[in-house]
Order: structure tokens, then sequence, then C-alpha cells
RNA sequence: AGGCACGUAGCUCAGUGGGAGAGCACUACCUUGACACGGUAGGGGUCGGCGGUUCAAUCCCGCCCGUGCCUACCA
């Protein structure tokens, strides 16, 4: 047996086990497996992206959950891809275009600048998947999707097709965001509110025929030239009698209507009248609805003034047109006044530009008769959303669903399966090239230019992938799915939708469950960017990196002086490598639901250290299995066995029974953290803490009277350490098999620790007398090193103790337990008695059971600070019991609380006076020394 | 404006209608034959404030203060 080395190096030991795990196609799932299916497939990250902590997240909790269900022997099924990424896909390429050629997709050409994509992405689209390999993620890569692969396209085009036949999609002339950087519509998701110091201009527009002017307020006085009326409230005594006559639009000849629009204005805003434009903002144009008005488009779909607008404004980008009317209107006279306003400016996702609404022919979902059916999967329990508070959420956006705008004026992406006709203009849909219109027959037909949202294509994810519209073996397997699980901020974008998608074209829910969640924030709560400097990046935290690479890297994404600095601050000595186990502990370990993760470098490297405790107990096993008979000890007779186990064999297995109870039903739950924390505790508060501790003079016992004793204990070390590493493997991969592989294993036991069977609760393991009896005896030993610690005693000095038990149970277990007693508490003599009083020279505590632990410290005593030590111990057990006192001195607690509850807090008093009593005794007798 | 969270130890966060917890940080002691990425012991909290329900509230309810997010509107 080699010797592991002394602290654990997860860079020496993660890379190696990914290939091994891959090469034996233990991710692969077989749909013809007639096990229990359990699938998940992953919410397809960006190509272009690059791990986050919030892929290292998602990645953590999936890899987590399908881990764990593998070894429970379901077919397990975790199905990888990427999306397509429209927008930001095509960003990159063109800037790299840009950048390097100095052209611009339109130089190319459509099916150039495609291949240039292609290309980009054959060559940078594997990085993501590459990293997501690192955090150990046992994904089915033979079932790798794609959103354009060919049959995920095929999946869209039949959607979109079967969709516009049963009418719901159609196209139309709307408003829609546009963004003018992007030169693209935008769905309302995708546009994104802030707060915007503006300002509120009061316009005067004179009344035709009357020297009355009307002052209208206005947030965005260049719209003015797109006026088609203004509306006053119908029952404001200010302007009643304008209602009906017309209005001189300013810096223009055009007339337009006033009228009465209760909907529309608020007599106590602004001015109390309000200039409605149709063609420029989303209230205005419902109102124009209402009133026939015209809407007029007086911007390009660059943003600038188009030949709507007189002469001298055209060709003005739209803060130059605020400019120049803004200065028109003050020379006119007509400019009232200028106030400071508060107002939330759409921009667009991607590119942060302010987006415009504008009147434009595009193709859009019906969603509400998609939304019902989704709506009632959820409020049948079909899907399950946890945590439950999002359910709420979920439900009033899909009762308020609007029409959604898919097409999209990009050229990467799922291409429009329409073609209109030369002839009679008509759309006509199709699976294949056309050759016909539909309407008139015509055979002159043009394809839309224009590409779908990738989020529509993202709503067939989870049949798509599994080859949907054929009827395969994988979606019969697999589909509905197990578990959609991702970050609550796509609930909408993405999970809504697909299961709208799901129930129409599938007729069953895509996932049993909906997991949603936290986002993963700085240790101040804040959102991670580039910007602000607070970026920790999970490939940094796994291999580490220096405060030079740490800059060098963030200059190169763009942060400023004062991101650096924060850097320079946070990071002096660099981040250490801590390995994906490490990180993917810490994200489970902080992922209690319904909050924020703020991601502290402190937690992280705290579970480093756990995974080099984990290392370093598993260094002592090792050293001392030599001559462990994994077949022999597996083949005792369990009852024989147990007959033989010591106090804290019995304990340690039971320990282990209730750990793997807490954890499989934690996992139940989708409570991480209280998995991981249960697990934590086992392994570094037991099983480090007190069972190795104590088996080690068995352990190093050689004789041959021992060899039974020592050959036991090995099997129970051993045991206890391979299910803990079962327990753990979900969530430190790497490790956990690096341990498990060195651990002599019974004959048959499968080659990986990855596909033995996960930890089951087992009742028969429990041993309710030998925790209660490991308790007594932890305690005892808390008590001795307690005087040890306060009378400053050097661990190398051996005391001597002297135990008062009246209880003949007590008694029993501690002279039981003499030689762990003696061990742990470095004792040299134990005497046990059932009545007496502490011997002079020694320092008494009483612990549970009234027991009084004395021990020796004659040549060091110290009156006062005896006496000291025994007041601080009474006040607290004082205070304790005055108020369990008061309690039970009160006549309604005794009559309505359950007796269960009486009986405890009289159990309790009667154990507090007992001790209070036994320490008084003690201070007495100390008194009149 | 509406909705939803959150406020617990110095920091980051668990938790529960009936004796306040973890990790990190802190203090003291310890190179004991797995581990100083360690061990032992310890200090530290009016569980945001004020009311209410209850025999009993950190937990349930109401109000207030503070923080964050989402949705909508904002002429």
């Amino acid at each position: 047996m080699t010797e592991l080395p002394k602290a654990y190096d997860p860079t020496q030991v993660e890379p190696r086990w990914y290939r091994v795990w891959q090469e034996n196609q233990f991710f692969h799932a077989d749909a013809t497996a007639p096990k229990a299916p359990y699938a998940i497939v992953i919410p397809p990250p960006n190509v272009t992206g690059s791990l986050h902590m919030g892929h290292a997240l998602f990645a953590t909790l999936q890899d987590i959950l399908i881990r764990w269900r593998r070894m429970q022997a379901y077919n397990a099924m975790w199905l990888p891809g990427t999306d397509h990424a429209g927008i930001a896909t095509q960003m990159v390429v063109e800037r790299t275009l840009q950048r390097e050629e100095g052209k611009s997709r339109h130089d190319l050409g459509r099916e150039e600048f495609l291949r240039r994509i292609w290309a980009w992405k054959e060559k940078n689209g594997h990085r993501i998947t590459e990293q997501l390999k690192q955090m150990g993620c046992s994904l089915d890569w033979e079932r790798e999707r794609f959103t354009l692969d060919e049959g995920l396209s095929r999946a869209v085009c039949e959607a979109f097709v079967r969709l516009y036949e049963e009418g719901f999609i159609y196209r139309a002339q709307r408003l829609i965001n546009w963004c003018s950087r992007c030169t693209t519509a935008l769905s309302d998701l995708e546009v994104e509110h802030s707060e915007t110091e503006g300002s509120l201009w009061h316009i005067a527009y004179p009344v035709s025929g009357s020297s009355e002017r009307l002052i209208v307020a206005t947030t965005r006085p260049e719209t003015l030239l797109g006026d088609t009326a203004v509306a006053v409230h119908p029952e404001d005594e200010r302007f009643r009698h304008l209602i009906g006559r017309n209005a001189l639009l300013p810096l223009t000849d055009r007339q337009i209507p006033i009228l009465g629009d209760a909907q529309l204005v608020d007599r106590e805003f602004g001015t109390g009248a309000v200039k409605v434009t149709p063609g420029h903002d989303f209230n205005d144009f419902e109102t124009g609805q209402r009133h026939q008005l015209p809407a007029i488009s007086i911007f390009t779909l660059e943003g600038r003034t188009n030949e709507n607008v007189p002469t001298a404004y055209r060709g003005l980008t739209i803060v130059e047109a605020r400019q120049r009317v803004v200065a028109d209107l003050e020379t006119a006279g007509l400019l009232v006044k200028i106030e400071p306003h508060q107002l939330s400016v759409g921009h667009c996702q991607r590119c942060e530009t302010v987006v415009e609404p504008l009147l434009s022919l595009q193709w859009f979902v019906r969603a509400a008769p998609l939304a019902a059916p989704a709506i009632e999967a959820v409020e049948l329990g079909k899907t399950k959303i946890v945590p439950e508070v999002w359910t709420k959420t979920y439900m009033h956006w899909m009762r308020n669903i609007k029409d959604w705008c898919i097409s999209r004026q990009l050229w990467w992406g799922h291409r429009i399966p329409a073609w209109y006709c030369a002839a009679c203009q008509e759309p006509t849909v199709a699976r294949e090239t056309p050759t016909r219109c539909a309407h008139c027959a015509g055979t002159s037909l043009r394809q839309d230019e224009d590409v779908l949202d990738t989020w529509f294509s993202s709503a067939l994810w989870p049949f798509s992938t599994l080859g949907w519209p054929a009827e395969t073996r994988e979606l019969k397997t697999f589909y509905p799915t197990s578990v959609m699980e991702t970050g609550y901020d796509i609930l909408f974008f993405w999970v809504a939708r697909m299961m709208m998608m799901g129930l129409h074209f599938m007729k069953k829910v895509p996932f049993r469950t909906i997991f949603l969640h936290a986002l993963v924030v700085d240790e101040q709560g804040d959102k991670m960017s580039k910007v602000k400097g607070n970026v920790i990046d999970p490939l940094d935290v796994i291999h580490g990196a220096t405060l030079d690479e740490l800059l060098n890297k963030a200059r190169e994404g763009g942060a400023p002086e004062t991101a650096l600095d924060r850097i320079r601050k946070q990071f002096p000595e660099g981040i250490p490598a801590s390995g994906a186990d490490a990180l993917r502990f810490a994200l489970a370990a902080m992922a209690a639901q319904g909050r924020n993760i703020r991601l502290a470098p402190a937690r992280i490297e705290g579970y480093r250290h756990f995974a080099n405790k984990l290392w370093n107990a598993a260094r002592f096993a090792l050293l001392n299995l030599e001559g462990f008979d994994p077949d022999r000890y597996a083949d005792q007779p369990q009852e024989e066995l147990r007959a033989k186990l010591t106090l804290a064999d019995r304990w340690i297995l039971s320990r282990l029974q209730a750990t793997a109870e807490e954890v499989n039903r934690a996992l139940e739950g989708f409570q991480f953290n209280e998995a991981a924390q249960s697990i934590y505790r086992f392994l570094w508060s037991e099983l480090c803490d007190w069972y190795i501790e104590l088996a080690k003079p068995a352990l190093y016992d050689r004789s041959p009277e021992g060899s039974q004793r020592h050959h036991l204990t090995q099997g129970v070390l051993a045991t206890a350490l391979e299910t803990a590493c079962r327990l753990l493997h979900p969530f430190m991969p790497y490790i956990t098999e690096e341990v498990w592989q060195q651990i002599p294993q019974p004959s048959g036991t499968p080659q990986s620790i990855m596909i033995t069977l996960y930890p089951m609760a087992d009742s028969t393991m429990v041993d309710e007398e030998a925790e209660a009896s490991m308790a007594l005896v932890q305690e005892t030993i808390v008590a001795v090193r307690n005087v040890r610690a306060e009378y400053n005693i050097s661990p190398a000095v051996v005391l001597t103790v002297t135990i008062i038990a009246e209880h003949e149970l007590a008694r029993a277990r501690i002279d039981a337990q003499r030689g762990p007693i003696l061990q742990m508490a470095r004792l040299s003599e134990l005497q046990v008695f059932a009545a007496g009083q502490p011997p002079a020279g020694t320092a008494a505590c009483v612990i549970a059971g009234g027991i009084i632990v004395c021990v020796s410290v004659a040549w060091q005593i110290d009156k006062t600070a005896e006496l000291q030590r025994i007041a601080k111990e009474l006040t607290k057990l004082e205070r304790d019991r005055a108020q369990v006192a008061g309690k039970l001195g009160n006549a309604s607690f005794l009559a309505r609380a359950p007796r269960e509850i009486v009986e405890k807090e009289q159990q309790r008093l009667a154990e507090n006076e007992e001790r209070i009593a036994k320490l008084e005794s003690s201070r007495q007798r100390l008194q009149r020394l």
C-alpha cells in the first residue's frame, strides 16, 4: 500500500477520474433499461458562454440529484446541450468581424456570415461544455444537443407550422420593443427596465380656432412629431369644453383632435392633458385603437427620424431630435416649463441600448389559450413548483400573459418557415419549401428573412432533445422528465413556456417538479459583475489563480480601475486551488431554499479543509487497515457481529444510519444544505472527533489476544468510511472516488463508487441504548477536559478522577466504559461510587443525570478560582430553573399544555435542581476548607 | 404603486409554537504516532422595533423601520 500524501491536493486527483467515468460509459443511460427513469434536461447555457457561478450552481445541484438517483438504481439520464443564443452569438461574431476585417455582416451577405458563425461555433462552442466536465458533471454526452441541430431545427419548424395551422401563431402589425443597436424586435421579457432621472416637458398646443392653449406634459418631446391626438379626462371641468375640437400640433401644420379618455388620462398627473402617440407608446397605441386614430411611425429601424416628420427634422437620432424639438418649441414660445422627473426606461437585455416601441409587422404566439393548460397542470399538482412560494408568481404571470413576439430580425437562428407570394403578398407556412402560394397558387415565393426567438426553440427543449416529432423510445422512457432545475430568474423565459409547449405538443407536462434555485451573488449581496470587480470565477476556485492572473483577466474583460482595486483588496494572495469538490460542497451547503446565495470565499476554503479532513481520515484508515479482510468481515452473521461490537462501534454505526436517513430525506425535499450539513457533521464531528480516537487502542494493538478486536475495529472503521464516501459522493465526486478506490472492498464490489448503491435508511442499525450511553461517556470526558483547560493543566499530565453516580444505570454505563474514558480524558485512575462527597483536592463538575465528575487537581487547586467556576455554573443553572419553575407554577400551563411537554418540563426542573443541589454542596464544602 | 422575500453571534447563513445553532473570525492552551487545511476548551446574540393571538412567540397575525427582488405604470 502506497502512503498517501499528507495534504489533499485536488489538482492532482480531480483531472484523473472524469475520463475514467466517461470511458466506462457510467454517464450513459439506456432508454431500454428496465429501471425506473429519472431524467433531467440541462437548462442549456448559451453557446457563447463561459462558466460562471450560476452555471456552477445548477451544475452542482443537478449532478447531485442525478448521481444520487443513479446510485439509487434509477435509470438516471442527464441530457447536456447548449442553445444558439441568437443575439449574443451574432453580436460576438459581428464584433470580431468588425475588428479583424472592418466589415459588417451585410458586407459578407447572409450565407457567408452564417458560415462564419458556424465556424466560430465549431471552434469556441465547446468551452462551456468542457467547463461543465471540470465541475464533475455526470452528463450523458452521447445525447448532447444544440438548438440549431438538424433534429431540433426540424422540431422547431414542425412546432411553428402546427401552431400556425391551429391558429396559435399569427402575423400582425403591432407595436413591439425594438432595439436599434441589434436592429431586431424583442419580446417583453427581453426588455429590462431601470429607473432613470429624466424631465417632464410642459408644452403648449394651440387650440384651433381659439386663443386657448392646451398644455400637455411629456417625457418624450421628440415623439410630438408623431402625435395623432391630445387626450384629457372626460370629466375634467378644466378641459371638458375642448373635447371634440382640434389642436394645432406644434412644429407641424397638422391638426389633431382633442379627445376624452378616462383610461389613459390621470387628472392628477402633470397638466391633466396628454399627447397621444400611437406609433411610439404602448398605452397610446391602445388609446389609438379605442378612438380609431392613425399611428404614425417617425423613426427608422436604425433609430433615426424618417420621412414622416417635417423636412427640417429628418435624419436625426432620437437624442438630436429631442434637442431640436425642445429648442424650436422654446423659440416658438410653446415650451411652458421643464420639471425633473423620474421614470423607468426599457433597455435591451443584451446590449443595454434604450428600447424603442416601434410599429412593425411581426409574428406572434397567441399565449393565453396555451397558458390555460399550463395553469391547470400546476393547480392539479401534475407539476410541483419548489419552493412553493414561486407558484403564486407563476400563476400571476400566466394569468396575465400577453402575446409573445417571436420573430427576430437576425440571421443566426431558425428561419421562419413562411414564404410570401409576389402576386398576393400572402404568407404560405410550410414544413418544406413550397412551390406554390397557398392562397393564389402563384409561383414566385420568397422566404421570410427573419428568424425565431431563441426561447422559442428552448421552449421545446424537454421533448425536442428526445427526438420529437418522431415517436422515439427516448421520449417514451424519459418524457415527462423528473425535474427542471434552474434559477428563478428564468421562470418566465423558459419554464413557463416549456410548460405551455410541452402540454400542447406532448399532452403531458414536461417535468414533474420545477426546482428553482436562488441566484449567486457576492458576499455583500450584490450581483456579480465585471464592472464591480466582484466576480468569482468558478474555474479560479477550482484551479487556483494568482493575483496577477486575476487582474489580467479582469483587465481583458474591460474592468475599470475601481474593480481592480477591489480584487487586490479581496484577494491579495490570489485564490488558492480548492478543487471542484470544495466548490460544489460550498454551493450545496449554501443552497438554502428561497434565498440568494452570498458566496463567501471563506466558506469555500472551509470546505477545502473539509476535503482535507476526509483525506486524512482516509490516510489514517488505510495506514491501519493492514491485514483487514473485507470478505471475512462481511461474511460474519449480523447477530454474531453485533454481540462483539464495542459501544463506540455500535454508536458510530447508529450515527451512520441516522445520517443516511437524514441525507436521503433532505435530498427528497431538495434541501441540499441540510443534506450537506448532515454529512459534514457525521464525518468530522462524529467519525473523526470521536470514533477514530476511540478506535486507536484497538487498531494499534497487534498482540495475538487483541487480534479479533483489531479486525472488528478495522471492519467498523472501513464500513463507516466507505459508507460515508458513498453518502458524500454526489456532493464531492472526485475525492470520494479517490478515497473509496483505496478502501479494501469485499469481492464483487463495482469498479467505481458512482455505480454502487446509495446508502439507504436501515432502522435495524439504530441503537438508542448506544447513543444514550455514548452521550454520557462524551459528557464525562468533556467535563474532565473542561477542568483541564480551566486549570491550565497540560494535556501531558495524567489525572485521576472520581465519579459519584447515584443512579444505577448511569453507574453501570460509566463503569462499562472505563477504558475509553481513561483514554480520551487521559486518566490513570477512575473510581466510581454510588454516593459520597467529592474528595478533597478535586474540582467537581455536575453533569447530566446528577453525576459528579471530580478531577484531582490538589497540587494547584485555587479556592477562589474554583468558587468562581462553580458560581458561574450555578448562575446559568439557576436562571434556567427560575424559567422552568415559573412555567410549572402557571396553572393554565399545567391545564392546557400537552402532557408530554409538562412532563418534560418537570423532568427538566428535577434534573436542574439535582445539579444545583450538588454544586451547592460542593461550594459549601470548598468554603469550609 | 402592487406583489414577494429578507432582517438571528463580528461576518456569511441555517433553524424551530415549548431548553438559541453551523462555518469563518476571536481568546487560551496544545508540534499527542491521520490531519496546524489540525486538536482541546472558551467568549459572544433584547432572534430589527412596537403591539396582538396563545398556557407558551425568535417562529403565527397586524403595524412600523430597514434591505433586496419581481411585476405594472409613469403624459
